[in-house]
DNA sequence: TCACTATGTTACCGACCAGTAACATCAGAG
DNA sequence: CTCTGATGTTACTGGTCGGTAACATAGTGA
């Protein structure tokens, strides 16, 4: 799998398969170590402690996220609807990676209870940043409340990545886009009537 | 807080507090027995192991969540939609106590990565049940597609509970609750435009 | 008073785990 | 070849934690 790499890969690929089949708790360095093809002394040289560890593996997923959303921009510019729709998209394809274990993101959240947990530093940022981004995306799209579809989308979202383990993957999946679709109005460019802002423009490419 | 109650409901009052606080995996039984006032003995004595301790609590909080709907369902009688508005509001309200923390049941399932776990049936169990009623709600409601509106709701639902964390409780569940209102029809009775069945009927109060 | 049951107290075991020390090995650069 | 730096190996520490044993205490009902 990652043979030639050198340890400091290995050991981030073992550990992003081990934490997200077993979590963070679940899995002692020297098993993210052997699973490495190395031992605990070689990761101790290249990750100061094992919530270094952690947070370096989190960023790596993160900043996997920030270049599939900068992709995203590139490939529908000035069309930010369709760089909302395209994105979700994405982001439904990815669920696929988590059926079994849910979003390692989320999970991460969930076993890291300390504030001030390096890790916490970036997942937090990142779901600010994506929210964020999402926030710019409607306004630029000019809907009529901007936050709220945002919140709606992120909402959407969230919820799906956490109700793939419970739910099958193929229909979360499936419905979880016809519903960033009719929302984002995609298909006619509409909002859903929502708090009670029932006039939808069409969206002006912006940027 | 709970000085005159017998030990065992000390103990599970405390390992409600401390659970939510500090995560399943970063509290030990000796700090739970402590925090009930009683000692790790008495613990085991009521507890085979932590597991069926943490099962246990979950079992709790599972029954409480049930005993919310069985009140909606009889406050508002042959009205499904009313019935889901309700208990959406509901679980928004019960988003204050998780803004921290997020939800328990979410944060146990990413700590319990064992899918045997005694607590692990609990949880799947209660979702599935939860999806079940919203659904048999979004029929009786004659939605043109209820399992898609169910869906909707229940991700939305689930991405508010995760979202609570890093955006602000009063907004997602400001946000949440017009949302819902909107997709149910509430007002007005109409679906949003999903999937491509834009033909709402007026929901038929049904049972 | 006696007996029974629930609870408190202390001490302990065994397992696991993060992190370190000391030393051996091996590859490449000069 | 030799020096050097990165890696492998082994063994260890200190701490935490789930779970148990053995014994002491207190309340309760007959």
């Amino acid at each position: 799998m990652s043979e030639g790499l050198p340890p400091r890969q290995r050991i981030l690929a073992a550990a992003d398969d081990l934490f997200r089949r077993h979590g963070i708790r679940g899995v002692g360095v020297e098993a993210i170590a052997e699973a490495a093809g190395t031992n605990k002394m070689t990761l101790y040289r290249h990750f100061e402690s094992k919530d270094e560890l952690i947070a370096e593996w989190m960023r790596g997923i993160v900043s996997q996220k920030d270049r599939v959303w900068d992709e995203m921009v590139e490939r529908h510019p000035n069309d930010p609807v369709a760089q909302i729709v395209d994105w979700s998209q994405r982001t439904a394809e990815a669920l696929a990676q988590m059926e079994e274990r849910g979003s390692p993101i989320l999970n991460a959240l969930a076993e890291l209870p300390e504030p001030d947990h390096p890790a916490r530093k970036v997942i937090d940022e990142h779901r600010a940043r994506e929210h964020d981004r999402l926030l710019i995306l409607c306004q630029q799209a000019e809907f009529p409340e901007p936050e709220l579809t945002a919140d709606q989308c992120f909402f959407l979202l969230e919820g799906a990545k956490s109700c793939v383990q419970c739910i099958g993957l193929k229909r979360v999946g499936e419905h979880l886009m016809r519903l960033i679709n009719s929302m984002v109005g995609a298909r006619g460019r509409e909002l859903p009537a929502a708090g009670g802002s029932p006039a939808p423009k069409p969206a002006r490419r912006t940027r």
